[in-house]
DNA sequence: CGTCGATGAGTTCGCTCTTGTTCATTTCTT
DNA sequence: AAGAAATGAACAAGAGCGAACTCATCGACG
């Protein structure tokens, strides 16, 4: 399906009836989801997902041709994170949304796996408790994960493997401040 | 940045002067997606993306509080596969987009690249010299690249680990071209 | 305009998957 | 019709997904 072809089934939805008005919305979106990407802001669509900004870290990659190896720097892209209205919609392959009271069915379904998990808690705490003691990682307490948390991540876990180094209080990293 | 910010924006841009219009086209462009993606559709915004249903194999997942292993059966998942010119707006930090001249900027890059890559020529002699005798048959030098069998790489490969973990260094792990 | 309810984010960790290169071919856009 | 953008292919490694669960928050509805 093309651009062409989406113009005209947006049309064809009841409330639209003029076709170049759709096309003109349609440009107008993609351009300030553009924008809004591109200052590093997100766009949170509810229901169907959350556009973002992307930090890409450098990497080494190859020529296909002479498979020799080339240096890539870092980037930022853009990215989309699927809600769960359009994850279920997909996977289900049903039609695309029909808001209703369905979501008691799913509720249930929530429910009963709680039930299962729920004794495990205490075992949880436990585990999070001698984490935090053991690894000494690095505290990023007030900051938002979001920074350059994977990166760091990744190169923490081989440290820790060796050895514990630095020695930061794990905040409890709550969700205190962030969205 | 939400939903009804975004509507704001929009109905910001010229040519769109009512805003529950733009609602109504915003929505129905939502919905139009999800109903094409569900349906394995790809949906083509040129210069923004596209808009694909993807498979996912089935794995081991862990429950984050417990950390117990869980089995996750194989499923679908809406993608987003940003295009160029997203891509590089937002790399660039610049402006959404001023579809311009500026492929000139953009042609320069790639040829200093270029550049680069042509040394190696010497390496990629031989495939050079097939493509140009007959490029249509496209002879794949090295390995060739099986069908799709990408479920049943993966499955063969967890396999293969569990059995001889060591020894299975030269599996000529094929992966199958589907995007 | 206010409340109820659905939704998103954050967390852990293994494992799959994506990303990135070049260049030619192909499709779609203008 | 002209040209820009997308696709594809081989390969390696870093990156992110995903499950279960909770709560603050967004949003839909009256």
């Amino acid at each position: 399906m093309n651009k062409s072809e989406l113009i005209d089934a947006i049309a064809a939805h009841p409330g639209v009836t003029d076709k170049k008005t759709a096309s003109a919305v349609l440009e107008a979106t993609l351009s300030e989801i553009q924008g809004a990407v591109t200052k590093g802001e997100k766009v949170s669509l509810t229901g169907f997902g959350v556009f973002e900004r992307r930090a890409r870290a450098a990497r080494m990659a190859r020529n296909p041709r002479t498979g020799e190896a080339v240096k890539v720097k870092k980037t930022t892209v853009p990215a989309f994170r699927p809600g769960a209205g359009f994850k279920e919609t997909v996977a289900s392959g049903k039609a695309p949304a029909a808001p209703a009271k369905k979501a008691a069915a799913k509720k249930t379904a929530t429910a009963a796996t709680k039930k299962a998990a729920a004794p495990a808690k205490k075992a949880a705490t436990k585990a999070t408790a001698t984490k935090a003691t053991a690894k000494k990682t690095a505290a990023k307490a007030p900051a938002k994960k979001a920074a350059k948390k994977t990166v760091a991540a990744t190169v923490k876990k081989t440290a820790t493997k060796a050895t514990a180094k630095k020695t930061a209080a794990k905040a409890p990293a709550k969700r205190a401040a962030k969205r």
